[in-house]
RNA sequence: GCCCCCAUCGACUAGCGGUCCAGGUCGCGGCCCUUUCAAGGCCGUAGCGCGGGUUCGAAUCCCGCUGGGGGCACCA
């Protein structure tokens, strides 16, 4: 029997980042297991809003790598398909009317129960489960209807959902047992918390997809973070590519406890992908998200300046604040240094070849004849050049601002 | 209110009765390196929620408490 898993978003908007986490789950499992990943989108209207959630949803997953293996299908085509189900249920005596709608007929003793392969056994007693609506008195199937029958009729041969869905589980199980479906095997993982223990939402920072790729997050980094978030292969893996998660993914070891997305740890392990590339490659990644992004700066001169911050931002975001000073003016005036900002641009004026090793003996020069340290020498003409006390390297950075930018911001920062 | 679930450093976790006076990673602190910021190196900080059992022995098993979460719709 080949896996079946399925990712089924409603396409209520933009896709949470804690969905994302339990569809990356099912995708790493199908993976694993040679099986296939679905893509099930539990609609019940067909607005333009589910047109374009649907777009999104596609767009994230695609972004992060998290592929569907068949036509993604919805909830809304299968609706006459469920009606039938129910009217069949209905003269089978298992469901009956109710005020317009079918109600589905829960046993009332014994216990419904399941081993979920996080959870392990759960047993729920059937006299606390209700008589559930299969059909709405407008025709509409529900989505505890309709999601069971779906799962049966795609074949799926493992749930792999939200912990919230826990106590939707027995009413599900017992309405396939009564269409003589083929039961799934359930896995329920839990819920992403913020940093108060809350529910991760939008006050506890970025939640959706898109906004941590806008924040200049790489999704292979993304993925590794999810991934290890409720899961971890031992006590000591923590950076581990696509095929390794692929390769060492297990339903068995996903924490049954709840965890907190932890922005800092993101950043952080988001840095180390960012390191890892090569210098052109992580160019390349950088001319393509300031594209996105609405930058139109020089992509020959962003090349150049990529290896220069490379080691220094942790978010592909961060680039524009860092070395924006490459691309606009700044304006900025160093009043009590004005002295050792003056000796600077008389020492760049004339300087042969213009280079950062030429530049770094020249300003090395000038610092030591004012008799000032490094550090205090060095700090206002980074200022008045960079605009600011942080930067890349300041001799590379005026190596590729070149030589008239370069004496034309210290002239004016020391005026 | 009624059900159900969860509980190891601030965070993510390893641990599945002795090898743990609890290990790894992030964060945080210190030092080194250093033109800023990073990166890197070294050192350090900090935890088994509480109370009872079971056992020769418990972070590991059981019960209670506390705390947190989820559910109880003709929402998904």
């Amino acid at each position: 029997m080949t896996v079946r898993v399925r990712m089924a978003p409603s396409p209520t908007g933009f896709l949470h980042i804690g969905g994302v986490r339990t569809f990356l789950f099912n995708w790493l499992y199908a993976r694993q297991q040679g099986g296939r990943n679905l893509l099930r989108i539990e609609n019940t209207d067909t607005s333009r809003e589910v047109a374009e959630a649907f777009d999104q949803i596609k767009d994230s997953l695609s972004w992060l790598g998290i592929e569907w293996d068949e036509e993604p299908t919805f909830q809304l085509d299968r609706i006459g398909d469920c009606r039938r189900v129910a009217e069949q249920l209905v003269s089978d005596g298992r469901a009956y009317e109710d005020e317009g709608a079918i109600r589905f007929r829960m046993p009332d003793e014994g216990v419904t129960a399941w081993d979920d392969v996080v959870r392990g056994r759960v047993e729920v007693p059937n006299e606390t489960i209700e008589d559930l609506v299969l059909v709405r008195s407008d025709g509409r199937p529900t989505y505890n209807f309709a999601s069971p029958m779906e799962d049966v009729w795609d074949r799926i041969t493992h749930v792999i959902r939200g912990d919230d869905h826990i106590s939707n589980t027995p009413k599900q199980i017992n309405i396939i047992r009564a269409v003589g479906g083929d039961l799934p095997v359930y896995a329920h993982v839990p819920n992403i918390f913020g940093a108060d223990g809350k529910k991760l939402s939008k006050r506890h920072g970025a939640v959706g997809v898109d906004e941590f790729r806008d924040a200049g997050y790489l999704p292979e980094a993304m993925v590794n973070f999810l991934a290890l978030l409720g899961w971890a292969p031992d006590g000591e893996t923590t950076i581990m590519s696509r095929d390794e998660l692929v390769r060492r993914f297990s339903l068995e070891r996903v924490s049954s406890s709840p965890a907190q997305f932890d922005y800092a740890k993101l950043d952080w392990m988001n840095g180390v992908y960012l390191r890892a590339l090569s210098t052109d490659a992580f160019a390349d990644r950088l001319v393509i998200w300031l594209g996105e992004h609405g930058y139109e700066w020089d992509a020959e001169l962003v090349r150049r300046a990529a290896p220069l911050v490379q080691e220094k931002i942790a978010r592909l975001g961060e680039f524009p604040g860092f070395a924006g000073f490459l691309f606009e003016d700044v304006d900025v005036s160093v009043d009590g240094d004005a002295e050792v900002v003056r000796a600077a641009r008389d020492a760049l004026a004339d300087l042969e070849p213009f280079t950062a090793e030429s530049i770094e003996a020249a300003l090395r020069g000038v610092v030591d004849r004012l008799g000032l340290k490094p550090r205090q020498g060095f700090q206002p003409i980074r200022v008045a050049v960079t605009g600011s006390t942080v930067s890349p390297g300041l001799f590379e950075s005026i190596e590729l601002l070149g030589r008239e930018t370069t004496l034309s911001r210290l002239a004016s920062a020391a005026r």
